[in-house]
DNA sequence: TTGTACGCGTTATCAC
DNA sequence: GTGATAACGCGTACAA
C-alpha cells in the first residue's frame, strides 16, 4: 500500500536529528535517559519539523485511548450541565479526554453503542442508557464501568455514584406535613425505570406512614422529570374527577415548572393553595415564582467523583463499589416556608 | 515485542472462517464484493467470537478518526446545553463521535490544545477559545475548523456561525424608548472580546442615535454575561455616584439574573422603577420574576448549524463562510409590556 | 546511552 | 472473488 502522507513523523524527526527513531521516542516520552546534546537536538528539530506525536499511533502501540466516554440519554435537562462539567474537571485534570454521545438501548437497541472498549479506556453512564446484557457485556471484559445514578445489577461488580433521594424526600414531605399542614399531597413520578423515582417514592412512604396518612394511589401522577409531561399529566389529573389535594412533590424541578404552569391557568396559588416542592436545586429553581423550595442534589459532584472513580478503577486502584451523596432541603417560598430575615436575598446569585 | 492481547482481531475471525483477512475486511467494510457463503461463514464467525473491530487500527489505517472536536471556555452557562445538544444530534447523525474539551487560550496557553488534527477530523471553536496564532496554523494544516459565535482572522478562510446581534439589540433599545419611554439606558457589556457584545453595543448606540439621545459612557457598565459579576458590577454602579437611569440592557440573560438581584436589593421595581432587558431567551429566561424581556437566539441551531458546516468541510463540499443566524425579540414583562391576551400562559412550556 | 526490528489491528494494493 | 502483504506511525524488547 502505497500512501503519500503529508504530515511530519516520528521519522522525519529521527533522521533530521540523526538518531534512531527510538531514541526521539525515549526523547518524547521521558522514559529512558537520553544524552543531553541528542536531547537538544531533537528538541530543536520537532520545532523546526512542528512534528506533532501522531495519537492513533501511539494508541495502537500502547493500546491505550487516554480518553473516556460519557453515554447519556440527552443533554435537554438541566442536569447535564453541572454533570458534565464535574465529570470534563476531572478528566482534563488526568490529561485525559472526554467522548460523549447520547444512546438509549431503549431507542437505539438496534444501533452498537458508539463508546465503549473500542475507542475509550472507560466508560461513565448515566442512568439507564445502557442495559444489563450491554454492562454484562463490558464487565465480561472487564471493562471499567462507573455507573450513574443507577445501582449496578447485582450480579455485576460495577461502582456507581448516586445521591441520597429517600431521607430527603422523606424530610421534606414531613415538612409539607408538619409544618404547612398538609395531608393530601400529590407524587409524580419520574420515567419508569429510574431509581431515584423510586427511592423519592419510598421516602414519601414513609413520611406518609410516619404520620399516619394513608396511601392514596389517586395521588400518584406520573411527570417524567420533564416540564412539558409534568404539564400535561398534571392537567389531565385535573380535568379528569380527583381527591382533592393541598400539595404536590413533582419528581424533579423541571417538572415542577410544568406543574407550576397548570396550577397558573388553573387559577390556583402557590403556595396559598398548594404548596410545590421539587428535586434537585437546579439552576434556575430559586429564580421560579415563587422560588421553589426543593432538595439541593449535588450533581457536579456527582459527576466529578463518577470520572474519579473511573481514573481509579482504569489505574487499578482499590475503589469504594457504592458512593451515596448526601443531599440536603432548601426551603424556599413555594412549600409555604417565608424568608424570616428579610434582608437575605430574593435572589440567591452565587451558588 | 511480545504482547499478550486477549481481544479477538480480524486475524482470529479469517482463521476460523478459513479466509483471508482482505476478505473479512471487504465483508465488514462492504467495499468489494464477497460470495454469498463466505459472507455468511463470517458473520457467523464474528458473532460466535463476538468480534468488534479495533477502532484505532482502523484510524491509523484510513488516516480517519471519525470524530470531531468541540473546544469551549466552561459548561457553566445556560447557553452550553442548547449548544452542546444541536452539536451532537448532527455529529451522531453522521454517525461520528464528539470530543468535548475546555480551553482557554488565555488561561491554558502553556498547554497544547487537547483536540486537534491529532485525535480529530475537525474542530468547532467556541468564541474566543483559540487565539489566532492557533487558528492560523490550524489552518495552514487546512485542517477543518468552524468557528461558534467569532467571526474569522480577515486573513483566514474559516467559516462562522453566529447570530444578528445589532438589528436585534437596537429594536429592542428602540422598544424601551419609544414604547416605554425609557431615556437613560444602561449598557452592560459582555468579556471584553466578545464579538456580540461589540454587536449588541453598536446596536444600541444606533437606537440611541435613531432617537437623538446622547451616549453617555456613564451609562456603560461591564457585566461579562455572568449573573455573579453583574450583580457585583451593578452594585459598585449603584454605589457610587451615577447619572440616573431608568433602563437596563443586560447584555445577556444571564446578567439579567444578578441585575435583578441588585434592583431588588436597592428596592427598585422591575418594571415599574426600571426596565430590565436582556439577550439570548435562556431556558429560565420566561421564568424569572417578573418574566424577562429578551432577544430569542437560536443556540440550539447555531449548534447543529456549525456541525452541519464542519461536515461540509470534512467532506470537502462548498460551503458558506458566514453564516448570521435570525434573532427575534421576545416582549415579556421586565421591560413594562403585560400580556394583552389573559389567556396567554404566564409560563412558556413548550419552546 | 543508542540502534534494530518487530508488533499493534486494520485497510488497501496488487496479483491471481 | 480471493489471498498475500505492505503500509499507517509509534512503542519497546533486545542487543549492542
Amino acid at each position: 500500500m502505497t500512501r503519500k502522507s503529508s504530515s511530519v513523523t516520528i521519522r522525519d524527526v529521527a533522521r533530521h536529528a540523526a538518531v534512531s527513531v527510538a531514541t526521539v521516542s525515549r526523547f518524547i516520552n521521558r522514559n529512558a535517559p537520553v544524552s543531553q546534546e541528542v536531547a537538544e537536538r531533537i528538541q530543536q528539530v520537532m520545532l523546526d519539523l512542528n512534528y506533532k506525536p501522531h495519537t492513533t499511533a501511539r494508541q495502537l502501540a500502547t493500546r491505550r485511548t487516554l480518553t473516556v466516554g460519557l453515554v447519556i440519554h440527552n443533554m435537554h435537562t438541566d442536569f447535564f450541565a453541572p454533570l458534565l462539567s464535574g465529570i470534563e474537571a476531572v478528566v482534563s485534570e488526568n490529561q485525559y479526554n472526554l467522548l460523549v454521545a447520547t444512546y438509549d438501548y431503549k431507542t437505539h437497541h438496534h444501533r452498537p453503542l458508539p463508546i465503549g472498549p473500542h475507542n475509550t479506556d472507560g466508560l461513565l453512564s448515566y442512568s439507564d442508557c445502557l442495559n444489563e446484557e450491554q454492562l454484562t457485556d463490558l464487565g465480561r471484559q472487564k471493562f471499567p464501568v462507573v455507573l450513574i445514578h443507577r445501582t449496578a445489577p447485582p450480579h455485576l461488580r460495577i461502582p456507581f455514584v448516586t445521591v441520597e433521594n429517600k431521607a430527603a424526600t422523606r424530610k421534606l414531605i414531613s415538612h409539607l406535613i408538619q409544618v404547612h399542614g398538609r395531608r393530601s399531597i400529590i407524587f409524580m413520578r419520574g420515567p419508569s425505570e429510574q431509581e431515584d423515582s423510586y427511592w423519592r417514592e419510598q421516602g414519601y412512604r414513609d413520611a406518609l406512614d410516619e404520620h399516619g396518612i394513608p396511601f392514596q394511589s389517586d395521588l400518584i401522577l406520573c411527570g417524567e422529570f420533564n416540564r412539558t409531561a409534568a404539564y400535561a399529566a398534571f392537567k389531565r389529573f385535573l380535568a379528569r374527577k380527583h381527591p382533592p389535594f393541598d400539595a404536590i412533590f413533582t419528581g424533579d424541578d423541571d417538572a415542577a415548572i410544568g406543574v407550576f404552569k397548570a396550577l397558573k391557568e388553573a387559577g390556583l396559588r402557590v403556595p396559598e393553595d398548594v404548596s410545590v416542592v421539587g428535586f434537585d436545586d437546579a439552576r434556575l429553581s430559586s429564580f421560579l415564582n415563587p422560588p421553589l423550595t426543593t432538595v439541593r442534589a449535588p450533581t457536579h459532584q456527582v459527576g466529578s467523583t463518577a470520572a474519579a472513580l473511573l481514573f481509579d478503577l482504569i489505574q487499578e486502584r482499590p475503589i469504594e463499589a457504592c458512593t451515596l451523596l448526601p443531599t440536603e432541603i432548601v426551603l424556599r417560598r413555594s412549600c409555604g416556608c417565608a424568608y424570616e430575615n428579610p434582608g437575605e436575598p430574593f435572589y440567591d446569585v452565587v451558588r
